[in-house]
DNA sequence: CAACGTTGTTTCAACGTTGTAAACAGGTGC
DNA sequence: GCACCTGTTTACAACGTTGAAACAACGTTG
């Protein structure tokens, strides 16, 4: 085991508290003892111990990220900068994963309270926002990503609908009339779907076409292909899917079909992942500005941490940037 | 805050200790007094103090998992199953990555000993075995990927040079004959790169045919593209890259110059992460069996947490699969 | 020169938990 | 009546840290 306060104490021949005075840089310690503390310190090699130092403090310096899934590209590239922002104040992130499921949220909501973590982001998918707001518990939480607003807890997003709206008016803008949308859902009380269809509908509507809409479960590859298969008999002209990985299988089927990305259907997505940017042809796709997003989540929990409680739950927008690729434009 | 032992007890009108023991399901607690402590520990959601728990028994129940970046889809599909197997022992997982640096890698193996972790799982790309061997630290360790044997830690991985064996031979049987390998790399001491290049070179001697070999800095999409647009030159009619990202790029930079997959050049990866899946053409790689890879590296940590120290370090061998798809079958 | 403030250091208690050992009650056996 | 179990409960100390308070030594100040 590593040495301990009192060996450095023993060593140096002061007191315990003395020492930690020295680790803790308390300007009050003459230069001779300060100077044979650091001595002994490097001697031992001496470490914090964090179990003991939290329990005194009651902080873990450890903040937990709890997503559906780690390996959707979305989720890791997003995690990635969670944990680059949390480690900038020296935290740690521990990382849970939901897997969409409600009973998976509700025990990560109540497992922060065994005192592990200081905090939670929770990009939520199932959870509703009565039984959010229902919770007594009052560890700092951030929810981070598409969510129905003015919830019971921090929040930070992307416009979902304008975002949405941005993409379907990309593809009028190209001369596509029959503009299909990829991922509805039906349970998603609480999540980004609605808002997507808003924007989606907003944007037909102004302009008079009509819509197709077509649902999924879940937002992964696969889904997007079938999904697509059965979209196919509409003959739309464009589909914008809710996100990269539903594009993704939906391009695979289109291409499958001997269809052509654009020239038959043109194809859009949304986050931007770097699948998208690699595939052929390209994704054109909406992205959030994922670093923006992960500071803000990190620093709205920071705030929570530190302050008191009872702040309203505060509401922020993150930027996004449409990204024109092959997949409408053509090569 | 929540309640500690101490509410309990005087709730109970019990000692704390006694608690503790029910807590514990320790046996020899009478029914009445179990029930008595029973009763106030769910009346005020007694939830143990685990920064108390861990200082008292010097565990944390944290694990450390290190990587060169979450956002590569094999390392997020690797950190998913870590995760749920740790999950099973009631550990969480911490993740930290190195960009593949070596600072960043010393950093970490060194942080491991403030007491924040009980353990890590660390896949290293830039340090070297004799640096890691002269590790004066105890905490576990457990090295998880392709990385040189017989090194100073437990250690799981495929067996590389026999995986990248197996796929030049599956392109060998398709008839090709001149056969690029992707993915080399100089600075590459301790890691994947000389053992798949081994592999490649046995499988093409074994059939006498010429190499050809294309390097990269690290495996990321960009450098597959860029270093197949230097091999187009050498008119492959094969490329085995080194993972399944690199394959991704170049089959990017193979489409966009007219040829075909596979009819031109059979295209085959590494890893088998969920794009390849997708793609058009869906891409031949092998795959590492990534659940047994993950649930044999937190049982090697297990293992080292609880047991004893001095034990000779394990070499395990996790299984694969060739999944040969469109990239070399074609439709 | 007494009262006071400053600087440097220490003692003490506490954070919430659990291992150890000891205390206690209620038998059994002799 | 005593020694000796078995089962149940408790007191105490300790894990390593830090805030609060106390203390000693030394100037300053009125």
């Amino acid at each position: 085991m590593g040495a301990s306060l009192r060996d450095i104490a023993r060593l140096a021949g002061v007191s315990v508290k003395t020492v930690s005075n020295v680790v803790n840089g308390y300007a009050h310690v003459s230069p001779a003892t300060r100077a044979k503390v650091e001595h002994a310190l490097s001697q031992l090699d001496y470490r914090p111990n964090l179990s003991a130092r939290n329990l005194r403090r009651g902080r873990t310096g450890v903040i937990a990220l709890a997503l559906p899934e780690l390996d959707a590209p979305y989720f890791a590239e997003l995690s990635r900068f969670v944990i680059e922002a949390a480690a900038e104040l020296r935290w740690l992130v521990v990382i849970e994963q939901t897997d969409g499921s409600l009973e998976r949220e509700r025990q990560i909501l109540d497992g922060v309270r065994d005192h592990r973590v200081d905090g939670l982001i929770l990009s939520p998918v199932a959870i509703g926002v009565d039984e959010l707001a229902a919770r007594t518990d009052d560890t700092a939480l951030v929810l981070l990503g598409e969510r129905i607003h003015d919830g019971p807890a921090d929040h930070v997003a992307i416009d979902n609908v304008r975002a949405a709206r941005d993409v379907t008016e990309h593809l009028i803008g190209l001369g596509r009339t029959r503009i299909a949308a990829l991922g509805a859902q039906d349970n998603s009380a609480s999540g980004t779907a609605p808002l997507r269809l808003a924007g989606y509908r907003q944007a037909l509507a102004a302009h008079g076409l009509p819509e197709t809409v077509a649902k999924v479960e879940r937002y992964r590859r696969h889904e997007g292909a079938a999904a697509m298969a059965a979209l196919l008999g509409h003959r739309p002209d464009a589909v914008f899917c809710f996100n990269d990985l539903l594009a993704l299988g939906a391009m695979r089927t289109i291409l499958s079909a001997g269809l052509r990305v654009p020239e038959d259907i043109a194809l859009a997505g949304l986050d931007d992942i770097e699948d998208g940017r690699y595939s052929t042809p390209t994704l054109t796709t909406l992205a959030p500005d994922k670093a923006e997003l992960a500071r803000i989540a990190v620093d709205l929990l920071k705030r929570r941490i530190d302050g008191l409680p009872g702040h309203p739950p505060q509401e922020t927008r993150a930027g996004y940037r449409l990204m024109a690729r092959e997949s409408t434009l053509g090569r």
